[in-house]
DNA sequence: TATTGTTATACTCTATAACTATA
DNA sequence: TATAGTTATAGAGTATAACAATA
């Protein structure tokens, strides 16, 4: 009688894996808000503040302040946009590239700890469910490739 | 050659996910902070403030704040505890479990939104997975059963 | 002295409203 | 007047360090 997917068992398992992650990371120096601007950076490349914010969901204030953080961090810069000079344009530094490339590797590295233990049918079940979570995050996002 | 679990793709398609939900579901009311105490109130009955920060992760200053903030909200409540005066006892309130439904109730239904349009297949991969997700999230959390 | 919890302080992140500069 | 971005201000959430009360 229950081959309907669960919402809340799936909400939960989602919130539950995310939160252990976010722990056992140790963020490799930067925030979730730093390092999904950074992402989004990373894969639509140079973006204008109000677009970000778009992209991320927060407020052009919110975001102007975050480029602000990252700016001072080193890992993003500002330029200015030729032929209109009330856009700024927000750029990737390498240090930001690094530091993203960083991240992936611990993140992978972790995932890869955690499954490891798993069955190898929990494993394949989670391969097999993962083109499904990509397309249920691609729905609404619209936000770009499934490939950050 | 890809029978390997992506532990970068797995943890980019969570991260989406779940961003995705937060943005979608209003919260109903509370920040996601508070809810995770709610939930942790909810499924462990009532906690010590230390006990708490160690589920929920955050130092004992956060959760005395968290709390305060929780009991101001009506949501949850300190008692004492007998026997010994040092120790504070944070219990749901009856507004708490009310929230807690009506967020679950939220969520179920925006996920089941979001899925209805995948495919069967994709629907029943993700459906396999959950399993292996709350073993995933169960590994080093050991916070409790499986049934937030 | 050790444990439990709180207060003090500071920083990140977010929002809304008001402002500046350019178009 | 409309658009892009910033600044001002306020609040949630977090951390570390210092503190009070109880054991």
């Amino acid at each position: 009688m229950s081959s309907k997917l669960d919402g809340v068992a799936l909400a939960n398992g989602l919130e539950r894996v995310v939160s252990l992650l976010r722990r056992l990371a140790p963020g490799e120096g930067v925030s979730l808000a730093k390092a999904a601007t950074l992402r989004t950076l990373d894969t639509h490349g140079p973006c204008r503040v109000s677009e970000l914010a778009a992209l991320d969901g927060v407020t052009q204030p919110a975001m102007t302040q975050l480029v602000s953080r990252l700016e001072h961090d080193g890992y993003a810069e500002r330029r200015s946009c030729e032929g209109d000079a009330r856009v700024v344009m927000v750029h990737l530094t390498a240090a930001g590239a690094d530091l993203l490339r960083r991240r992936r590797a611990a993140r992978a590295g972790l995932l890869a700890q955690l499954t490891e233990r798993l069955s190898a049918d929990d494993r394949t079940a989670l391969e097999a469910a993962l083109p499904a979570l990509d397309r249920v995050a691609a729905y609404h996002t619209d936000s770009g490739s499934t490939s950050t």
